[in-house]
DNA sequence: GCGCCACCTTGTGTATACATAAAGCAGGCT
DNA sequence: AGCCTGCTTTATGTATACACAAGGTGGCGC
């Protein structure tokens, strides 16, 4: 944290991650020139290399705001973030080490816990569960790029998978999924555990639709 | 080329592209306020950008300097690399349209024709039709994130790639190649073509050994 | 003569000041 | 009265100045 730019870069993601910074939001520069009791500098440069990841977008006169996809442009990523995590899967089930293993059993345990005593109450508390899992499973493939690529579009879809989880029975599934892409990572089957994966983060269109339109 | 930082950032992704600038080349911020005739501002700005998608470096007190992977990095990306090139095919499979169509038979015509005529000859002129074929079917993959990213991704190999041909018989291979892929992407065959492109973007560890020690 | 310390130089981050362009508002003209 | 135009305000990009830190070099002391 030498530099200020970094924690103000920092501080988004988490602002993100945290879901106290939703899609849509505007992010005015001079609010976090008081916040962060810095100059525009640092502010300008942390706003340019956010937007340069996609996450937060520019217009003209009207400040950075925080992407917020169309319909479409919400498909494509999910596309492409459905792959990547597929990706990942299978690559845990050919690399998964033992402290992955134990890691990966944990956090699937976790999830089932949950399900199982707390049913559909407490989404947000499923919420960091689930990341944890998809975390886990990213760190499983031994890929430092590709978890990189993975957690950034995350946080593009961040909002619409969290407020998935108020929805009745989804915390269930998720849970399931998670026991089942889990044990075939763990048993090595690479191409089940892609497939499965793929499936899981793959929303049906009418959960997308769902979504897209809680968060309108 | 509104803001001057645009014109920067743009002129670097085209020297790396160019291969003007390779991995490991010192990029000074002084040179370049010299180059453009700018403040350090927008220069810095740009370094920052390029630097957030992972294609700069930027050592504490040495400069920015062109990302170069490590034998770990390389095959990470790489691994990446194809998996993104690979779901690009398969989804061009189902997409393309009837200008797509078009593009993608002049491209692989015209790479066929520099193979039949020029054989292993002109290196540099082949490496400018291969990224015309791989944008060909990035664009037929109608999935704008997608090819974004592979860009990206690409410019990380790019020096790897473009040394490449200048090995005995690859032009004539990459051109066969190309030849089977857009066969299968034209007959709507996703899956096959999805496999193609990876097995044809994933280079055979050897081949990854010769490019690495010619650019080291 | 060799080694250590201090100063200077250079690079990098940050603040601030300035200029320009666009948008909103008001006033005048038709 | 409505529309157009001009002015003012604000935001954003750019330049410059300053401060701090690090590394190198030179001089001095042991």
């Amino acid at each position: 944290m030498a530099n200020q730019t970094e924690t103000i870069l920092t501080s988004l993601h988490d602002w993100i991650d945290a879901g106290r910074l939703n899609p849509g939001d505007e992010i005015d520069e001079a609010s976090l020139v008081q916040h962060f009791g810095v100059s525009r500098t640092p502010v300008r440069e942390a706003l340019m290399q956010i937007e340069a990841t996609g996450l937060v977008k520019r217009l003209p006169r009207k400040g950075a705001v925080v992407f917020k996809p169309t319909l479409e442009e919400f498909f494509a990523i999910l596309e492409i973030h459905a792959q990547l995590e597929g990706q990942a899967a299978g690559l845990a089930a050919r690399r998964i080490s033992a402290n992955g293993r134990a890691a990966l059993q944990a956090v699937t345990e976790a999830c089932d816990e949950h399900a199982a005593r707390l049913g559909g109450a407490e989404p947000d508390a499923y919420y960091q569960l689930n990341l944890r899992f998809h975390a886990t499973v990213g760190e499983a493939a031994s890929n430092p790029f590709l978890l990189d690529l993975i957690k950034t579009n995350a946080r593009k879809l961040m909002a619409y998978y969290r407020a998935r989880y108020r929805y009745a029975g989804v915390i269930a599934e998720s849970a399931r999924d998670h026991r089942v892409i889990a044990d075939l990572i763990l048993n090595g089957d690479a191409d089940a555990a892609e497939l499965a994966m793929r499936r899981h983060v793959q929303l049906d269109q009418l959960t997308a639709m769902d979504l897209l339109a809680a968060l309108a």
